[in-house]
DNA sequence: TTGTAGGCGTTATCAT
DNA sequence: ATGATAACGCCTACAA
């Protein structure tokens, strides 16, 4: 149409922002293959063209185009974290731990957050599928959710479990905590200090709840005591752990301790007991889940069940890794694997001795 | 080469595990750009063709591939948040307000964390852009590393920069905190109350930290008080904080109030002042930057310097987004934006009036 | 209204 | 060792 016709094959100059590599091939006079062999160190090249691709290179700043390169090689190397809470201290630290590894083996974390909403997990899975993410760690709001599982099922990719024990019926990786031997210990210590009643803040039905719900009761079975524990379920929280204290506090006969089940219920109960102007150690023993700076600087300071969060997100990004690598030398799928890290109990002077004194007054 | 060749141009049926655009074509007897137009719900489609494709569409679970779709259509609806800290959770409330909001308006959120490294800055840079994000918010470890500017500087695509002051010599979108105005007011109240030694626990040297010690200048300049405060310089760690306290203490003339800038020297800081058995509001006055549960909860409650944090990077996000948008209308820049948001004091009982003889007690 | 074909930027196959 | 070329999956002129 114009008069100016380019001459046959040539590569028009490119105006783009960015340069491509049919830019670099005809900036080096060579062909785009040997430039993608340069860039991809493939064995046959010789140090010659290696020299010209690597000038015009520079010359350049030529980078290759990530999503080219993915829809080509048919992986994203990106991995998408599911998560339901980003706000949470908690899991902020396990996706520190979970991103680091995954950054240094070459993959992207892609985060979505779904705020304990089990719907927006199933859009955020489909989101991330549809990225072509090539694995997925998930720390889902629900474990039972229908679609969820439904979708799951369906999706073909390496994928990790962080404490969750979903009802899959497929085998499937999970690196979970030993919540419940944390548990054990802390409720052993608080029984060996007398307490009977104790008052349990526990959150969504899902494997941590579960597991030091059980801690809770088989202390209780094991010492032949009647089960003076109360266990209140909801969500995870601040809000819960306010409603659930002030529930447990004003039985007639009130827990002499409390538990709670995360760092946002621990806000909640606090919140309540310094409204009933009560004082932890002196009126109410209390122990946490998670270590957090409240914990270690409360007056007195609150003992906790510690676990070591960023090794979690360490973990199961290695076991997302290996799944990664598995899948590509051997097709097969990869069998079943699971990983337990250890909780420890930290004794605080939130911590005391029940007194009977002290005790029958409250419960008055 | 094989006996049973198929049948001319006829779509080979896909044994992959994610259908293509092509297989939902030929199951519904359709050419491949009438499931597009269907599936980006172009006008000119007709009822009939619409249901064909739909129905083909779900048979085959059928979800569009993102990466083609970015690739061809030269956005990859994702933005990059490089973070210095992601572990922080001021940060990671910064980023849920953002992420929300991007996910709302389909864009996805790349999240990278520098660990307060300007160099992995670079890196985390290169590598959102390599996988050709439309956007880019920025808080970044430092705000004038040199190879971090030049970077940005070739970077053509809408960024905004979080609470930082880059000497980019080019319009820029920055949405920051008002530290200044809730420092002021602080150092104020600690100035009424008698203090006139007053030591800060400030970070690298960064807008926030420059706003609150500028505003702590002030103050004292502006009552013609001569300059009896003392800054401590650093990074924004614990170590730092405790380190600093540390010093503060051992003065033959300490200060009689810290000021901690940041939750993470705030908890150095109490190790600190737990170390020399001193007890705040009594012993020192405190005041500490951002609300965080600690400060709630200490004992005695700690006043700090409070912000919408969620709203932070939420404004961020809109911004971007307006920015994105005004790209995809007019190619011409977008004049340079900026956003304050505002902080306030919140009087707890961690100040309280100097008292002459504590604070001589102090200094011997 | 619908279908065909070309191309987004890569990589891998196949000749040379 | 190197270069041309066909995909990867999608969108969008353009033609019908």
């Amino acid at each position: 149409m114009t008069g100016a016709a380019k001459s046959s094959k040539d590569h028009e100059v490119n105006v783009r922002a960015q340069p491509s590599i049919r830019d670099v091939a005809a900036l080096a006079g060579v062909g785009v293959s040997s430039v993608s062999r340069v860039l991809s160190s493939h064995p046959d090249v010789s140090p010659a063209m290696r020299r010209k691709v690597t000038k015009a290179v520079e010359q350049l700043q030529y980078q290759p185009d990530f999503l080219a390169q993915s829809l080509r090689r048919g992986a994203s190397m990106s991995v998408g974290f599911v998560l339901s809470d980003i706000a949470n201290p908690l899991f902020s630290e396990i996706v520190k731990g979970a991103s680091t590894v995954l950054q240094n083996a070459g993959y992207l974390t892609l985060l979505t957050n779904s705020e304990g909403n089990p719907e927006l997990d199933v859009v955020n899975i489909r989101l991330l599928t549809q990225r072509r993410v090539d694995g997925l760690i998930l720390s889902t709001a629900s474990e039972d959710h229908p679609a969820t599982l439904d979708l799951l099922r369906r999706i073909d990719i390496p994928m990790v479990f962080l404490d969750r024990d979903p009802p899959l019926g497929l085998a499937v990786n999970r690196v979970v905590s030993d919540h419940r031997a944390g548990m054990t210990t802390a409720v052993e210590h608080l029984v060996d200090l007398g307490h009977r009643r104790i008052g349990l803040l526990s959150g969504r039905p899902m494997r941590p709840s579960r597991e030091r719900r059980r801690a809770l009761e088989e202390v209780f079975a094991e010492r032949d005591l009647p089960p003076t524990y109360e266990v209140s379920d909801g969500d995870f929280s601040a809000q819960h752990g306010a409603q659930a204290t002030h529930e447990f506090l004003s039985f007639s006969h009130p827990p002499t301790a409390i538990i709670a089940g995360g760092n946002q219920m621990l806000r909640g109960a606090l919140r309540a007991i310094r409204e009933r102007k009560l004082q932890i150690g002196r009126d109410l023993s209390f122990v946490s889940c998670d270590e957090i700076a409240i914990a270690e600087f409360y007056h007195p300071p609150i003992a906790v069940v510690r676990r070591d969060t960023e090794e979690l997100g360490r973990a199961a990004a290695e076991l997302l890794l290996d799944s990664l690598l598995d899948r590509d030398t051997s097709p097969n799928r990869t069998p079943r694997t699971e990983m337990m890290l250890t909780t420890e109990f930290v004794i605080r002077p939130s911590c005391a001795p029940v007194s009977q004194a002290r005790n029958s007054l409250i419960s008055i």
